[in-house]
DNA sequence: GCATATTTTTAGGTTTGTCTAAAATTTAAA
DNA sequence: TTTAAATTTTAGACAAACCTAAAAATATGC
């Protein structure tokens, strides 16, 4: 199976937003993808010639199983280009999103298999997204958001959601990454927002941040 | 400046045509691109309307200085990634540029300095085609037609010119490469075939490949 | 349960890059 | 140098991916 750009984009976001919230509506792909909900019913009419998805009209979409495959590729490619960039060509987690949205477009299936081998087969990629292996499966993280870390249990941070530049840039000023250790020490209830302990550092986040921070509990840890 | 794929591809082959023969026809880009005459001069149009060409409807044309710019950043990437692809992820020369064709359209320029730093700086690519640097800047080669060299004294491969799989392929069954160093014994003026000495063996190469080597020629070797 | 609001789809139009067929222009040949 | 051949451009169409505005269907409020 072979994409245009933009069927493979909006595979894609279809995956996406089925994992976030299980349902896809038109609108909210739309608003997604920064274009109108007529663009999303025509292109909606072609992915299910496809057979890429189940559509009925009015009653939304979601991928069928060969569309989730295809998404599943496509993410691929995107995570280990992300994690190539950090990795190999030094660029900081803010700004390989954007130019991994390119290159995941380049579909040679055994370049992909190969860069993945030059990576030593990385299972995440620089956002703690898991990357999905050369047959499309994709591995379970046992996560759990910030919010629900027992107070002074230490987690480490393995996996951030939202994704703007503008978020990982407040991340990186607190000095937050994947794999920071850190505890929660206090939760006020006034503004929801959370103190918490990084190394020696106390440090307060708001509870909007808090929400798209996941960590690995580690029960057997101090 | 930001360019389309399509626009892309037609300045590169602009470049290359230019290169080859100094001047372009529309046949001749038409065929080089597997596309139609008429396809052509709408792009012709398009591009001279931004003054990337110099276009005189039915005299042809030719890249103005911008344009030119343009085609050496387009093959600054195209080169870039197909080294990339033979020294890191050990392709073999034959199957790097198609792919390259479809990485050099992605075009951070961050990201494409950042991959020519991480690969340290080479100035030719697998195929011995010099790389033009972050500005734009070419080596000049200085390089010789196999048919030229003297006979009895030895060169070393610096380029070929054709990239077809095909020669390539014929390339590697005789164990001719970027680097390999050859003397030419013989040559048969029946049907323009040459007799080469490469380390100990001696082989024999049609002249239509022999065109297609080029050879640095260093007179104060053996 | 009906009227209104929201969501989704349809209808019709635009742009980009392509095509075929016909017309215009240049080149080559007799 | 005049005519035939080859090349190039124009004219008109088409597919992909997008748009706006209007119509259709579904969801919501009273």
């Amino acid at each position: 199976m072979n994409f245009t750009v933009s069927e493979e984009n909006y595979i894609k976001a279809i995956y996406h937003l089925q994992e976030e919230s299980g349902t896809v509506s038109t609108n909210a792909l739309a608003e997604k993808l920064s274009t109108k909900a007529a663009s999303v019913t025509d292109m909606m009419k072609k992915l299910s010639a496809k057979k890429l998805l189940h559509y009925k009209p009015y009653y939304g979409f979601t991928l069928s199983a060969e569309g989730r495959k295809a998404a599943l590729f496509i993410i691929r490619r995107h995570r280990l280009w992300e994690f190539f960039l950090s990795q190999k060509l030094g660029f900081e987690w803010e700004e390989v999103h954007s130019i991994a949205e390119e290159l995941e477009h380049v579909s040679s299936k055994k370049l992909i298999d190969r860069l993945d081998e030059y990576l030593g087969f990385p299972p995440f990629d620089p956002h703690g997204d898991p990357i999905p292996d050369h047959k499309g499966k994709i591995v379970a993280r046992n996560n759990l958001p910030l919010l629900l870390l027992p107070k002074n249990k230490s987690g480490v941070v393995c996996h951030v959601t939202n994704q703007s530049a503008e978020m990982l840039e407040l991340l990186k000023h607190k000095e937050i990454g994947i794999g920071t250790r850190l505890e929660v020490k206090k939760l006020f209830p006034f503004d929801h927002s959370l103190e918490i302990k990084i190394k020696k550092q106390t440090l307060t986040i708001s509870e909007q941040l808090a929400k798209n921070i996941f960590v690995t509990y580690d029960e057997t840890s101090k």
